[in-house]
DNA sequence: AAACCGTGTTCGGTATTGCCAAACTCCATA
DNA sequence: TATGGAGTTTGGCAATACCGAACACGGTTT
């Protein structure tokens, strides 16, 4: 049992995105399914703890600062970023390419920290932080990795739209590609979520051998795929690997976990 | 009039901090005055939709992913950080130190963007997300241009406590400091806010000429204070103007507002 | 200029919900 | 085995949240 007006603020959080980063109350209230004063009642309140911040001239709301606040403590206060940013940021200074660190989380993956080489401008697709797994080496790096029974229960929720003319869509087709990573001990991503970035994605395991997270370095399919992607692989699998030792992984424990 | 539940458990939520990242019920329930059940309540209805999350070991909570994921949903969103994100990695590359950005919020600066050169650890400082204004550069180079009466009104709020050795203490030293800022265009950070790191930082305003953010390089004295001080100081003054004018400033405002 | 429409905001009565005392469970420690 | 402290559950009561009605405001149409 929880509490409903609590319920009811967070949800109202939970509208604010990427494509809709302002709204208006009657937009929330149509989107919620409650009446104005309900939702001005509720909203007046995360503002005056800026959780949200009314734009003057518009009247909209948007998410405010204090969000940003504590997001930057939990970035700072998450693991894998504690010992996986000094490993990811020498990948990114020895590969000229685009690091990401990614939480498994709700059947998708969260980045938790990106790391750009200075030769890259930071102005960059928008992706995440939630990516789809089943497009991306990040995901795929981690569902290679799970229990089949996991992987079947998120085949059954999620459909394999296209994204992108490169994008895997058929199910077979998926879990073959998952074979491969397990066989290579890496994912590849060929400009399946995004045209025009390719990406290598390597699990990170945590100390019961469990995939709970995974990194990737990513730039345009000419300096990804091709010549390079075997020595970039290599770098980018020890580098995982020391991420994962530090999260009290063992070797040899991947390969039971892939067979569960 | 705000909903109380609501200011509650926004409440536990800010309870959380880089030097309290982990917090149980009862710490929760003595720091508000609440009784265990009525925290208890909350706390679920927050862990329910991701806010917060529990350590099933140590029965321990810390803020949850959704609080990752909407920091960075509102990071991409703001505006300095989408018109000064390019400006700001140009500048990281070329003086090969840290650059930071910032808001002027709540009479303290919260750091919005942070970026460091290839050859800088990730694993830097715990400075920030939030500031404090009177010992750093990012926070002087906005008291400097905000009207008289906000700097009285942000002397008569906070104390000038010592951080380090070399923090400005006395009210009339940091008035001197601040005009100085103003006859330079930038503000200087001789490690009055962490012992070992100095910082140049520069204002950025708005379409109206008011400060409401700002700019800073920062890395050991050695380098950025001497002979490197001025070289690096233009640049980064170029840097905040090209920032400001996509803010809509145009030159010439800024001396205005100092006036006020 | 006046009327209309849609959005945001305020007010206050009602009943639903949140609150919290009491009690319980669990685990570590003496 | 007993004790103490933390976390969790239960249920009665009254405080609070809810929301219909009304209003304010600004842009658009007539």
């Amino acid at each position: 049992m929880s509490v409903q007006s609590v319920d009811r603020a967070l949800e109202i959080l939970s509208l604010f995105s990427t494509t809709s980063p302002r709204l208006g109350i009657t937009e929330i209230s149509r989107a919620m399914g409650l009446p104005k004063p309900t939702v001005h009642g509720l909203v007046r309140t995360l503002t005056s703890h800026g959780f949200l911040a009314q734009d003057l001239e518009s009247k909209k709301y948007s998410l405010g600062l204090k969000i940003h606040e504590m997001g930057t403590i939990l970035a700072g206060s998450l693991r894998i970023n504690q010992v996986g940013g000094g490993p990811a940021q020498m990948l990114t200074r020895s590969t000229g390419l685009a690091t990401r660190l990614g939480i498994w989380d709700q059947q998708s993956v969260l980045v938790t920290l990106l790391l750009f080489p200075d030769t890259v401008n930071v102005l960059y697709h928008h992706i995440g932080p939630r990516i789809q797994a089943y497009c991306s080496s990040l995901g795929k790096a981690i569902l290679a990795y799970l229990p089949r029974q996991e992987v079947e229960d998120y085949l059954g929720k999620y459909p394999l739209s296209a994204i992108t003319t490169t994008t895997i869509t058929n199910r077979e087709d998926l879990l073959k590609d998952l074979e491969s990573t397990r066989a290579r001990g890496y994912a590849l991503d060929r400009e399946e979520c995004i045209s025009g970035m390719s990406c290598i994605g390597a699990p990170i395991f945590n100390y019961a051998g469990a995939p709970v997270g995974s990194i990737s370095i990513s730039g345009p399919p000419d300096q990804v795929l091709g010549d390079r992607t075997a020595a970039l692989a290599r770098e980018l699998l020890l580098t995982a690997q020391h991420i994962s030792s530090f999260m009290g992984w063992r070797p040899g424990e991947a390969a039971k976990a892939a067979l569960v």
